[in-house]
DNA sequence: TATTGTTATACTCTATAACTATA
DNA sequence: TATAGTTATAGAGTATAACAATA
């Protein structure tokens, strides 16, 4: 059998892409609650995802693949902790629209930092050829449905 | 561009590990409940590294990067699940000793196939040989520390 | 009536602390 | 005393269901 279907060493895909993945996690957390008390790795995701005019609560939720429900839960925490703010809607009262304090702002540059690090890292790892190829590969899979 | 940020602020590396990663736990859960009722993709995760022989709860919880609180909650639900036994030692009655049943076994075959089928299908989007360089990248940041 | 967001509740995953049994 | 595992408890992440306010 090839590699593909020999999966009995758990050397599989999954495992591979979950470890690579708690690397990043672990390096965002390192630091995290110095500089931003409260965040965790959920909350420094749902902040990237807010563009700086501010979001819907509903939109973030079909963005984030949560329900509403959930995702309005992180966003008063959020807010609690003043990473965020939000505003009714004029025109239509039943809308939050939720923007980004200046914190907020420099929360997610500390985690597009961290990720960055690790990014350095396998890049030099690598060299920045393959590391290249990794990305593209990556991001050719995620673009096909 | 909609009214949330779209994919070019946000397309780093954790997040194309995060999409991956999402697929593959799809394809696992998909018909997971038909077949392995209660199994869950933690589940599937600690299975597999039970080795034949069996193993204690703290090298399982070692080799999981879990507490042996964690971890031996899960053995517990998946002996009440009749996908593992355990017995204790005769020579160190502290030590217990799990293994995986036959449906166990067929529980973890289960979700190699799941996986293999995403490898698959990877490998036809890509073309093997580039496939198999993804994987091999993903195989050498995962072995250096 | 349909939509936006909230409240209430529960399940999943995992952790820390304190404990029991055995060595 | 040290180690293997258990019990008790809690926090984090996210979900479903029922609801309120607004359109």
């Amino acid at each position: 059998m090839t590699s593909v279907n020999d999966a009995s060493q758990t050397d599989h895909v999954a495992r591979l892409l979950g470890e690579a993945l708690r690397r990043v996690r672990q390096e965002i957390l390192s630091t995290s609650e110095e500089h931003f008390p409260g965040l965790r790795v959920s909350h420094y995701r749902l902040l990237e995802l807010i563009p700086p005019e501010g979001a819907r609560i509903t939109d973030l939720a079909e963005v984030a693949l949560m329900t509403k429900q959930g995702l309005g839960q992180h966003v008063d925490y959020l807010q609690k902790l003043g990473y965020t703010t939000s505003d009714r809607l004029p025109e239509d009262r039943r809308v939050r629209l939720v923007r980004r304090t200046t914190t907020g702002d420099a929360a997610v540059a500390y985690s597009h930092a961290a990720i960055a690090r690790i990014e350095q890292t396998w890049s030099t790892r690598l060299g920045p050829t393959r590391y290249a190829t990794l990305r593209q590969t990556l991001q050719e899979l995620g673009a096909t449905p």
